[in-house]
DNA sequence: GTCTATAGTCGGATAGAC
DNA sequence: GTCTATCCGACTATAGAC
């Protein structure tokens, strides 16, 4: 697990500062992945005082001066592993979005912001299944939003924000309710909130519901609910 | 804030062990209360790894071995934390909770299940505003179910896991369904769960509806949005 | 009961060799 | 790029005086 000898020559790139993401990225890029993929995972796992770089270290096989050397700090670290985490959120619920986005746009029947609704809040579950490290991601997103640490300002303006504007207009829409309608507002976070129940709120779910994982099966199940929920929608208020 | 002189004699009981909570206490039983106040606060603010005993000594107007001799060790104190939170919670609830099992004893139609579950719902809302230290309560609960440490079994058996039976229950009946169906179960979790979004994931939502605090107005919309969901309740599934 | 002084440990970061 | 060795601050807990 640790390679030493290196092929190449010096490139006359030294990189005192960090090295960048350039075009043309060479060895040790790797071994940045590596730290980034155990870090996400321990963040994950802990909080930012509770994970220590040692741990952190020797769990990607490296010794710890190597970690200030890709990301400066410790706290660099947790600011890289909350931009890997934003990425993929983005990836993976663009296409919800966006479609949400254009239904919002024209003066769409609130039974189609319903559907469309139902289809950003299936995406949004999609990530407790997507993949093992689903798990860990969504608890360190949970965490530093309600713990701010060195990464709020990144999480709620880039996930949390836009996931509760899209929503709010959308539920807004179904209502047939002005978007600055605080009840749509309220609503809006609630259905965000049962959602995630099982997400980031998952082990006390899994133990509630005597469930040993979440698979096809429970989400199917914890869908129906929330599509309940949703039907529920501008059926019922006074 | 430093008391010099000591205007008791030797008791014949020195306590090596902990001042138990005997029925004649004596003095330090105030310093005990300050420093179990001063606890509370800076453990719902931060993590059990994040406070610092020194932080609560200074905070408490006593020196750091003052904390061991009254709790033993900085998990000591935690577990106080935890045990006069059960505390408050139970004599905040019990009266609600009460009531409801009555109902569930009887043969009670749905409606009055479903009366009371708001009956429940609205007294455990009613911690959001009960005193300015609730917040921090909310807090400590919070983290302490996501993230265990040394009060997890307490807060879960004596908090959590009776308020999501009683829930589930309360639903189960208004459903006309068994109470172990899992459905009956999920519902009462995305209940509980769009409440703490306002509870424990209280400063987020905060800034979501731009409010400044949780005053009886915000607390009326947030309880107006509750009871809709519980009106949904039996009159949506298939 | 409450203090001062200190022991013992651990974590983040740096210096500098290779 | 990656390592070994080390510094230094901060923390919990204890010893022992008053």
């Amino acid at each position: 697990m640790k390679q030493s000898s290196k092929t190449l020559p010096a490139t006359g790139k030294t990189p005192k500062t960090r090295p960048v993401s350039t075009t043309g990225y060479r060895k040790g890029e790797e071994t940045r992945q590596r730290i980034l993929d155990v870090a996400l995972k321990a963040f994950g796992e802990d909080s930012f005082i509770a994970v220590t770089t040692r741990h952190i270290s020797e769990a990607a096989g490296v010794s710890l001066p190597t970690l200030q050397y890709y990301f400066g700090s410790k706290e660099g670290l947790y600011r890289g592993c909350a931009g890997a985490i934003v990425e993929r959120y983005r990836r993976h619920t663009s296409s919800a979005a966006a479609s949400a986005r254009e239904v919002l746009n024209k003066e769409s029947s609130a039974e189609a912001a319903r559907a469309q609704l139902k289809a950003v809040i299936k995406a949004l579950a999609g990530l407790l299944v997507g993949s093992n490290q689903a798990e860990a991601w969504a608890q360190f997103v949970a965490r530093e939003l309600r713990d701010p640490g060195p990464a709020f300002e990144l999480l709620y303006s880039s996930l949390w924000r836009p996931g509760v504007e899209l929503t709010t207009k959308l539920i807004a829409r179904i209502r047939g309710c002005s978007e600055n309608d605080p009840n749509a507002r309220i609503q809006a976070l609630m259905l965000i909130s049962s959602l995630l129940a099982f997400q980031s709120g998952r082990s006390i779910s899994l133990r509630a519901m005597q469930w040993s994982t979440i698979g096809q099966e429970e989400l199917a199940m914890v869908l129906f609910s929330l599509d309940a929920q949703i039907d529920a929608i501008g059926r019922d208020h006074s």
